[in-house]
DNA sequence: CGCTATTATGTAGGTGCCTACATATTGTCA
DNA sequence: TGACAATATGTAGGCACCTACATAATAGCG
């Protein structure tokens, strides 16, 4: 048993870090195994925009689940490797509308077959962990609900009581 | 439903990143909170040498389930903080002996009740996510056991078969 | 219409880990 | 004993996100 184990619930963070870590390594040494250069956090959005065919910022944010500073960052490499375009909303100068160059979407016809194989690969994971998907639910929920930082403090006030 | 979720399995490297972000941001807010600078990352090298008075980088690596580099740059900034000495190893000049100062030693003193309340919330969250503590440990095995990457390898070899 | 509050997105710097590569030391073997 | 393999740790750069702060545009109100 390694330390992480060792620690029970203590060491979660750390924990979830590493497997995200991994997952993240594995990805990457898959495009690059397929000669392509890509990153991880390209996804999320290429995928937004091959079901939507454009979005702004904040609305892949929302979307997401992430902060618009990330889609932002996001959106300049990927303008950067050619496969997405921004420009101003006619509605609202404020707003960037991001739409898929045709070189974006040839890459991500090209990388459907693997992103398929992701999508098992996940699911095969997920079974093998016991449903590990729904227990991440779960903990999302959990967090929502009342977040680390106000269970550590609730218990902390215990703590001072005695 | 938001986007993670509604990805089911296929987004489960970004919902650990996220979920581990998330703790490790309250964490950060309640050492705040005690008027304490405390970088996540220390908790597991001072615990160790709480544990075991002194320990070399690998020792260190080892026992965490990390890099030996990500130990490294810990103790550098351990030191820098004043918490931690490094010393040749007497016995093997490559070895980096390391050992909480007694200032380290009055800090973790310091956080013993912040430790103890992170360790209630995080058994908290584990009981109302269903015990996400032991799918972890099983996800963790099963990546063990096939990583991402191999399981992704099959699945694509099998799409190619088509 | 002018002012203020709100909204949209960007810049800068940081987090805790990783891989690739590098250097120095020790161990082993002929 | 010397050469080479193995071991220990460090440097550099990267990853995908975050918060704090900033600037510009729009909305709302008197």
């Amino acid at each position: 048993m390694d330390y992480p184990q060792s620690q029970g619930a203590r060491a979660i963070g750390a924990r979830l870090r590493r497997l995200s870590d991994a997952i993240d390594a594995d990805a990457a040494r898959a495009y690059s195994v397929l000669g392509v250069r890509f990153e991880q956090r390209w996804f999320g959005v290429m995928n937004q925009l091959l079901e939507r065919e454009a979005a702004t910022v904040g609305q892949l944010a929302e979307a997401l689940g992430i902060t618009h500073v990330s889609v932002s960052q996001t959106r300049q490499s990927l303008e950067k490797a050619g496969l997405v375009t921004a420009e101003a909303d006619p509605s609202d100068a404020r707003k960037r509308r991001l739409r898929l160059t045709a070189e974006g979407r040839d890459m991500a016809a090209r990388l459907r077959p693997l992103w398929r194989a992701f999508d098992a690969a996940a699911e095969e994971v997920d079974a093998d962990a016991g449903g590990i998907v729904a227990r991440l639910s779960e903990l999302e929920k959990a967090l929502k609900q009342a977040s680390m930082f106000e269970r550590i403090m609730v218990h902390l006030d215990k703590a001072g009581d005695r």
